[in-house]
DNA sequence: TCCCCTCGAGTTCA
DNA sequence: CTCGAGGGGA
């Protein structure tokens, strides 16, 4: 194929190009590295790492881990003198799913002839997300260190690296002559995070990450500079040496360790491609709580002669492999933008997504909140963006990656009209969202009004799930709330209808209906909630019922003239939500369905709960984050309520208790913050009991 | 009037 | 879980 210009490729020529240039580089690296003679000369080379580079920048999906402009280092740097490592410091291949260790493994069981697997023990050890370096020791005493660089020649920061305290000068009487180390130079979290503090307060440009700020500390002119950072290194691999003082991979690093080396403590041996597995998945799961940045596990075959006999293909050694954690942020392309239609009405955008592996998990959508984030971060249909799951499980988009954006893109134009009904979609007052304002019959409302009616903090209908109610809808069998109770009934005297549903047998029915008659009685806070009023959720609803006791003061209070004044009296009930209360009784369709309702339902007067005055938690508000083992986080909620407690949904000063439950986020931090007490799940258990 | 606290609403994937 | 906004105390 003739050489283009990038920009005039479909997406189809591109990825024809990028394979040519891909295949053509690597060929010439095979050459290169390989004692053949070389098939190009270093500019032509250069050349076709240049377009590579172009292409993948207007196509990003090409950029690929196997594509050759992630397998190389970056060159040295100028202003280092450079060293020519005796052994080139190569790149590992990757694996990411057990399969491709077990294909790692049978391979090297086929190049050494050995047939059964887990014949082949393999030393396992965290990778370490820092730069490595080569240390040279001559008749024991440290001549020189150098960074990878291209990993053929690297820059010589000796000086920098002698200020390590994990770094020995001179090794024991008894080393080889010649003893070139390798290992990671590393920043551990906290010492990044107290050197990004510092550099914030001297006004300084922030670090991105540890790896960063470890690069950067040890690329000081000065080594003094280094000397005051808190680098550490790690050993892991010996390259020339001119004798062996070991024979395994593990005794390569024990004797490290007596010479004075930090080596890593959660190195193993593995003797089968399960034992890998496990000790990934145990690396994964500590992950979080390891003093420095990991980015997956590298596996070695642990004895030293087997090694050599694998060798090496093209710049990775045949008997290792990194078997890397999915990143948690990665780079996908916005295939549209589209709209959904809340029970409020309100319109929000959702990014359809090109699928993509984020921590583990496979992404499709994104929210993208409202018109002003897209707005904000000027996201567009074709774009290239950063998406992530931080601590918490919801993906997000982080930013647009600019250089990828194509050229036809053009800005998002928020919709102004309903895209389910048609009417128009509005902005009240300083509010972000818009609303469609075809409250009564705009369909995607009223699916959703029905869906929050079942859920399970209001009626609580198992059996009658999102997609259920969906298709029911569709079919006019259930428009309304009193629709449900009377379903069965309708359906009796035309039974042409749900019988003849696919998925719908007698069992499921007699299922169905029994779920519903389990509702025909109710609280009247759960009824309150499940109207779905605006500004009325589960805490507004049950204050209501504690005010009025009976659904019909309830209905009364609703319509006396004097309502506003009687309800914002109510402790947590303003200006605001008494207004949306009068207004929704004062519809008549609503105050109809709720009439129509109440012929099939009992409402049960408010109980409160008989809270215990002088209980373990007697006047303690508390909060619970993250997922209890034994009890549901509802029945705990339930249990310290019944001993006095208030439960809050977000810690503050005025919390008591945070009940820690596993995989907690931000709310941890937020009392460690405050200075909050912090329980265990069994320590709150023990005290309930108490 | 300001600011802290609390509540409501919306959201993803297995 | 997070954001935005309502409520209410200072």
């Amino acid at each position: 194929m003739p050489q283009r210009e990038v920009s005039a490729l479909t997406p189809i020529e591109a990825q024809i190009r990028h394979s040519e240039l891909a295949a053509q580089i690597t060929a010439a690296d095979e050459a290169y590295y390989g004692q053949d003679a070389p098939v190009m000369d270093d500019a032509a080379y250069d050349a076709l790492r240049q377009e590579v580079l172009a292409i993948e920048a207007a196509f990003a999906h090409l950029k690929s881990p196997t594509s050759p402009t992630q397998k190389v280092g970056a060159g040295a740097g100028s202003h280092f003198a450079k060293i020519v490592h005796a052994v080139p410091m190569l790149s590992l291949d990757n694996a990411f799913a057990r399969d491709d260790v077990a294909e790692f493994a049978a391979r090297m069981g086929r190049f050494l002839g050995i047939n059964e697997e887990g014949t082949i023990p393999l030393t396992a050890e965290p990778k370490i997300d820092g730069l490595s370096a080569s240390l040279r020791y001559e008749r024991g005493v440290l001549v020189h260190a150098a960074t990878r660089g291209d990993g053929f020649e690297g820059e010589d920061v000796t000086a920098n690296m002698r200020t390590l305290p994990d770094v020995p000068h001179i090794l024991p009487a008894g080393a080889p002559d010649v003893l070139e180390v390798r290992g990671e130079v590393y920043m551990d979290k906290s010492d990044f995070a107290a050197l990004n503090a510092a550099q914030q307060n001297e006004g300084k440009k922030l670090f991105a990450n540890p790896r960063n700020a470890a690069a950067g500390a040890l690329r000081q002119k000065d080594a003094r500079i280094t000397a005051t950072r808190p680098l550490k290194f790690f050993a892991y691999a010996w390259a020339e040496v001119s004798t062996m003082p070991a024979d395994t991979q593990m005794g390569m690093v024990a004797y490290f360790k007596q010479c004075g080396f930090t080596t890593n403590p959660l190195m193993q041996l593995c003797n089968s491609v399960d034992e890998v597995q496990a000790y990934y998945e145990h690396i994964a799961h500590i992950r979080s709580q390891l003093p420095y940045d990991i980015d997956g596990v590298v596996l070695k075959v642990n004895v030293l002669a087997l090694q050599q006999q694998l060798g090496f293909v093209a710049r990775a050694p045949r008997w290792a492999i990194a078997y890397k954690f999915s990143a948690e942020q990665a780079f996908t392309r916005v295939e549209a933008i589209e709209i959904q239609v809340g029970r409020t009405g309100v319109l929000t955008p959702v990014a359809r997504l090109e699928p993509v592996n984020v921590g583990g998990v496979i992404v499709a959508n994104a929210t993208l909140h409202n018109e002003a984030e897209i707005a904000r971060k000027d996201i567009r249909v074709g774009d290239t963006v950063v998406v992530q799951r931080a601590g918490d499980v919801i993906p997000q988009v982080v930013e647009v990656v600019l250089a990828d954006r194509p050229a036809h893109a053009v800005p998002y134009i928020f919709p102004d009209v309903c895209p389910m009904c048609g009417a128009q979609a509005l902005r009240e007052g300083a509010d972000v969202a818009r609303r469609c304002t075809n409250e009564a019959t705009c369909p995607a409302q009223m699916v959703g009004r029905l869906i929050h009616f079942v859920s399970r903090l209001a009626f609580d209908i198992e059996g009658l799930g999102e997609r259920t109610l969906e298709s029911f809808y569709e079919k006019g069998l259930i428009r309304t709330p009193a629709d449900i109770f009377t379903l069965q009934a309708r359906n009796a005297e035309n039974f042409t209808k749900i019988d003849n549903m696919p998925g719908w047998g007698a069992q499921s029915l007699a299922n169905l209906w029994a779920s519903i008659d389990a509702r025909r009685s109710i609280a009247l806070n759960r009824l309150i909630f499940a109207l779905g009023i605006r500004h009325v959720g589960e805490v507004t609803a049950k204050d209501l019922a504690a005010h009025c006791y009976t659904i019909e003061a309830f209905l009364t209070l609703m319509q006396d003239e004097n309502a506003l004044e009687q309800l914002t009296s109510i402790n947590g009930v303003g200006e605001t939500v008494a207004q949306a209360l009068v207004q929704f009784f004062a519809h008549e369709g609503n105050m109809h369905q709720v009439q129509a309702l109440l012929q099939h339902v009992q409402v049960q007067p408010f109980a409160a709960v008989g809270a215990a005055a002088n209980g373990p938690f007697a006047g303690k508000t508390l909060v619970f984050t993250g997922s209890l083992e034994t009890l549901t986080r509802d029945a705990a909620k339930a249990k310290a309520e019944q001993l006095g407690a208030k439960i809050a949904s977000s810690v503050s000063k005025k919390t008591d208790f945070v009940i820690l439950g596993a995989g907690a986020g931000s709310k941890k931090l937020e009392a460690e913050r405050l200075g909050v007490a912090i329980l265990t799940e069994a320590a709150f258990l023990e005290r309930a009991q108490g």
